[in-house]
DNA sequence: CAGTGAGCGAGCTTCCGCTTGACTT
């Protein structure tokens, strides 16, 4: 059916509220050329056999697939099944037509209602803006939202005071070479990474740590592991396209589509791209693991195939996650031009990492103390024991909010090695003023993430709701951040004043 | 008598989610 072929009318009263939510239809032009092939199909065949998508709106194109062939009057008796499949292997195509059931009402009838409210919200929403709000252009379950999150940040970042701290390091050495520790105790207390607010406080740590001896009171090394990111979704896929290769939402579609319908003879080079499931069938991942013992020895297939779960609200799952549709194939064997090739390349390290071995690091903590224990400094370091699935590929991250970062995190740094009870020198102390920074304003890729967090949105829309928040001027692009127009910071005001429930974020 | 401008009325806009190939310039 090539995706919906009927929808609601783009006019007014095409959901009635007062004849129990009654909804006219009307056939896609292009759509209808497709249904007569299916009738004429259908006449000619003894059952009709409906499989499309496995969620909510593929029970829904059955179901009008079906209700358009009753009215087509080519069904007569005729047997009507409904099968299901997440993947286009032959495995998972026969289990589905051995297993053949009849259309789910229940999916189909949160279809009705899902379709029913964003027609009235937006239908009703709209006018009342052209009216009141001149300029103002449209309103609606999804874009509404999303234009309120960016406009609720930069309100954020009006309001944001920023907070003065100081930071306290000192250079060491215990007969050996020099590491640098962070003061975590002053005065008897724990000190926290805001927690010095002046400079006089900083001074006098200064001088605590410089007036005394300094012990290094306990070593501890634990062995961490890291774990890989599961493979690509839509919303992941966008996101980590903008963090590593800077393309946008559209950019990284238009790439992932041809990427999908193929370059050469070959077929299509990855699975389907607009999907929010994480699973992999098995064929992929046995090829995964055949893969990586290959390319990279056996320490780095895990005993067993890693599966993940989505975690995403509202996930439907009907697809698997994004991956090469042969593993094999490794980047460097395709001739592809610039975005494509950058983005398979992406596509494939992620799949591979998804299914490699731990990594693991040893993280050394070294508590250094005054006699009196008033005076107290950490250092800590990281070394990778065994890279594991780091060899290819490492989630990119997104900016945060500064100051309010773990404080081992960035640590990658290798500490000397040092004995318990050992005197530590002082080469150098630095007190250093810094000042906290309001939150970021979104990027494409975090509000995207944003929005899928809600459930607000699916996979096939994440790149047109931007396109639609610039279209109507509610919010314009610098440097790749969403910044509100006055338009919409006043549209958003305005609904969040008079239709509050309507821009909830959970609604 | 031609040009200008005020005043009036008609027609338009809009939601979200699914999916490619068929059009034209």
């Amino acid at each position: 059916s090539y995706g919906h072929v009927r929808d609601l009318p783009s006019k007014d009263g095409s959901v009635k509220p007062d004849e129990d939510f009654a909804m006219d239809w009307e056939i896609d032009p292009k759509a209808s050329k497709r249904m007569s092939e299916i009738a004429e199909a259908a006449k000619r065949s003894d059952r009709v056999i409906l499989a499309t998508d496995p969620d909510r709106e593929g029970e829904a194109i059955s179901w009008h697939v079906l209700d358009i062939l009753t009215k087509k009057r080519v069904l007569k008796d005729k047997a009507v099944e409904r099968v299901t499949f997440n993947a286009i292997t032959k495995s998972a195509v026969l289990e589905a037509m051995a297993a053949p059931r009849q259309l789910d009402m229940e999916l189909v009838e949160a279809y009705l209602a899902r379709r029913a409210l964003d027609y009235l919200v937006g239908f009703t929403l709209s006018p009342v803006l052209w009216r009141k709000l001149p300029g103002a252009r449209s309103a609606g379950r999804v874009q509404s939202v999303a234009l309120r999150i960016v406009v609720d940040r930069e309100l954020e970042i009006e309001r944001f005071k920023a907070q003065e701290y100081w930071s306290v390091e000192a250079d060491l050495n215990a007969d050996s070479p020099p590491f640098t520790a962070r003061l975590v105790k002053h005065e008897g207390k724990r000190i926290q990474r805001l927690d010095i607010k002046d400079e006089a406080t900083a001074q006098a740590a200064r001088a605590a740590i410089a007036a005394s001896p300094l012990t290094i009171r306990s070593i501890e090394k634990k062995p961490i592991k890291r774990s890989p990111a599961p493979p690509f979704t839509t919303s992941t896929l966008q996101q980590e396209a903008a963090r590593k290769l800077g393309f946008n939402a559209q950019r990284t579609m238009q790439a992932a589509q041809k990427l999908y319908e193929g370059v050469d003879e070959n077929g299509g080079l990855i699975t389907y791209m607009r999907t929010d499931g994480v699973q992999t069938t098995p064929e992929g991942l046995a090829q995964a693991r055949e893969v990586i013992a290959d390319r990279f020895g056996p320490a780095f297939v895990p005993s067993e195939p890693r599966y993940y779960k989505a975690k995403a609200k509202n996930a439907q799952e009907a697809h698997e996650a994004i991956r090469p549709t042969n593993i094999a194939r490794h980047p460097d064997s395709l001739r592809l031009d610039g975005d494509l090739q950058r983005l398979y390349e992406l596509i494939w390290k992620r799949m591979v990492a998804s299914q490699m071995e731990s990594a693991r690091l040893d993280r050394t903590t070294v508590e250094i103390e005054t006699p009196d224990g008033q005076t107290g400094l950490r250092a800590t370091g990281q070394v990778v024991t065994f890279d594991g699935f780091l060899a290819v590929y490492e989630e990119g991250r997104d900016e945060r909010q500064k100051g309010a970062e773990s404080e081992e995190d960035d640590d990658s740094s290798r500490l000397p090695a040092l004995k318990e009870g050992a005197i530590a020198k002082v080469d150098a102390i630095r007190t250093d003023q810094h000042f906290t920074e309001p939150p970021p304003r979104y990027s494409e890729a975090t509000l995207v993430k944003k929005l899928e967090e809600l459930g607000i949105g699916r996979p096939s829309t994440y790149a047109s709701i931007l396109t639609t928040l610039r279209d109507r001027g509610y919010v314009r692009m610098d440097k790749n951040r969403f910044i509100p127009e006055d338009n919409g910071r006043l549209v958003t005001a305005f609904l969040e004043q008079f239709f509050g429930r309507w821009v909830q974020y959970d609604f």
